[in-house]
DNA sequence: CGAGGTGCATCAGTGCCATAATACAGCCAC
DNA sequence: GTGGCTGTATTATGGCACTGATGCACCTCG
């Protein structure tokens, strides 16, 4: 039955992008801290450098982060709070109508799934 | 900037999918009535008739529509209600988990935002 | 300078998606 | 029966996104 999963079989490398934005927005991925390298990341996913590079590439055209070749990547001063904004304007503008009528088309209450759990 | 967007780009059957499936839900294709062909939808969409054909085919596996060889397809009865359980139940399980991680990410509140607009 | 780490560019392969052109099978109104 | 509508199967083709492997350019450290 069913199958509507936006979410699901999506590509690796936007996976990834979600993931490192989110490790910045929370911290994890320290500002002014060096970002894992491309190869030691794609190990520990167990990916390929080139799809983890190609999730490293947006934050490097926004300027989240610096890159200082030979050497590493860097996240730069504010990108934290700059990316959660980005982030959050985007999702209200382009996400948030689309699931809300969904929810509503479904009988669901978003207000209540937030007592519910 | 940006580019979290899950739903973007989205393969045109499973567009045209989703689009049936909240017609049936809303009783925009009421129970027992017929749907639209497969060539006349594909022409009203600007599709390839088997695109379409490819959309309603999941529809005869969960045994949501009839099909009548030579005649047309069907909604059979109970099947907004199913469908509309089945997606529930599906949004619950595979999408609001991440959806309010999100959110909760980028300091959005889901109650407040229903009473928002 | 040389070794080992970085990011990055290039080329090739793969699979899914969408389209197209037919052709076939079933049903109905006339 | 005939024409015209249904859904379906077949085959071929083009495009596009994703992934993969290799090699190169750059930097740091000893």
């Amino acid at each position: 039955m069913n199958a509507n999963r936006p979410s699901a079989n999506r590509p690796v490398y936007l996976k990834l992008r979600d993931q490192i934005a989110a490790a910045i927005i929370d911290g994890e991925y320290a500002e002014g801290a060096m970002l894992p390298s491309v190869r030691a990341l794609a190990a520990e996913q167990g990916a390929n450098p080139l799809t983890v590079a190609k999730a490293y590439q947006q934050f490097q055209n926004d300027g989240l982060v610096e890159v200082q070749r030979g050497v590493g990547m860097y996240v730069v001063r504010g990108a934290a709070e700059r990316l959660r904004a980005a982030d959050r304007e985007a999702f209200l503008r382009e996400e948030w109508p689309e699931i809300r009528a969904r929810m509503e088309r479904l009988g669901l209450n978003p207000a209540d799934m937030m007592l519910a759990d």
